[in-house]
DNA sequence: ATCGGTACCTGCACGC
DNA sequence: TGCGTGCAGGTACCGA
């Protein structure tokens, strides 16, 4: 589900919750917690006040009154939202002095941590794609050696970026997703810098993409998968020239491609 | 040090 | 109807 623009949206939907105190955190599922102690947890979460909520590339890092953080990670399903019943994949419950916070996650792949430091795992992530320079962005291209398809999903190079972005900036740039970093020229590494820029924003705009189950934390669904142009689209024409939209694996992803527009 | 393959989960669409 | 298969927005971990 979420990429950086769902996210982006998640976290403006929950930001009514800054200022807000936690009166209750409850754990219903462990595994969410990746080794985390529920117990520990809940009660050093309790009374605590939230001072800000921030989006680290697809990390959620909440910053309490204690200096202490909160960090959530929506893996592929996860979801927050704001009042509502809890379900059979709700995992964790935040109850605060006004308002309800639940933590959905069908895959389970997500995760809630919680961190006297600010969390090491998010101080390593690259830097955030609508904020890089165009010279750190080639000069990640250059240093690698891998295909630029694995080097967009890789979040020490860029945070936030995921597959449906990664093949729609890709499609924009007319960069074939097995192409070598290495041998990508500047113009077309500049093409690229913007179409990732260009995609994201656009994408924020529209609320995100709801391919299945996506919603912010109002429940509301972003419509950009409407403005996909490659992303799902196996063997449909391509919108610039017809050829139909080809389908390969690259280190285990979905790559979604025009095999006429993006040339190696 | 980097890289690719694998594992972790549930749910859905599909063909038989 | 049910079953097997493959696929899905994510990252961590392992061995080469």
């Amino acid at each position: 589900m979420p990429e950086l623009p769902e996210v982006e949206t998640v976290v403006r939907s929950i930001r009514p919750l800054v200022g807000r105190r936690i009166v209750t955190a409850e754990f219903r599922n462990l595994r969410i917690l990746r080794g985390g102690d529920p117990d520990r947890m809940a009660a050093r979460l309790a009374g605590r006040r939230v001072k800000e909520v921030r989006r680290y590339g697809k990390f959620i890092v909440a910053t309490l009154d204690d200096g202490s953080y909160l960090m959530i990670h929506l893996g592929m399903t996860g979801r927050l939202l704001l009042g509502g019943d809890a379900g059979k994949h709700t995992h964790a419950i935040f109850t605060f002095d006004k308002g309800v916070l639940m933590f959905d996650d069908s895959r389970q792949f997500g995760c809630i941590e919680f961190h006297e430091q600010f969390p090491a795992r998010v101080a390593r992530l690259g830097p955030e794609p609508l904020e890089v320079t165009f010279e750190e962005f080639a000069a990640g291209l250059a240093r690698r050696k891998t295909r630029i398809k694995s080097l967009l999903l890789n979040q020490t190079f860029l945070r936030g970026v995921g597959n449906i972005y990664a093949d729609e900036a890709l499609f924009r740039a007319g960069i074939h997703p097995m192409a070598l970093t290495a041998r990508i020229r500047k113009d077309r590494a500049r093409k690229l810098h913007d179409a990732v820029v260009q995609v994201l924003t656009e994408a924020i705009e529209a609320g995100g993409s709801s391919i299945s189950d996506y919603v912010d934390a109002e429940g509301r669904k972003g419509f950009f998968q409407i403005h996909h142009r490659v992303y799902g689209r196996t063997g449909e024409p391509c919108l610039a020239c017809g050829t139909p939209i080809r389908r390969v694996v690259v280190t285990q992803r979905s790559s979604h491609f025009c095999p006429r527009c993006q040339k190696r």
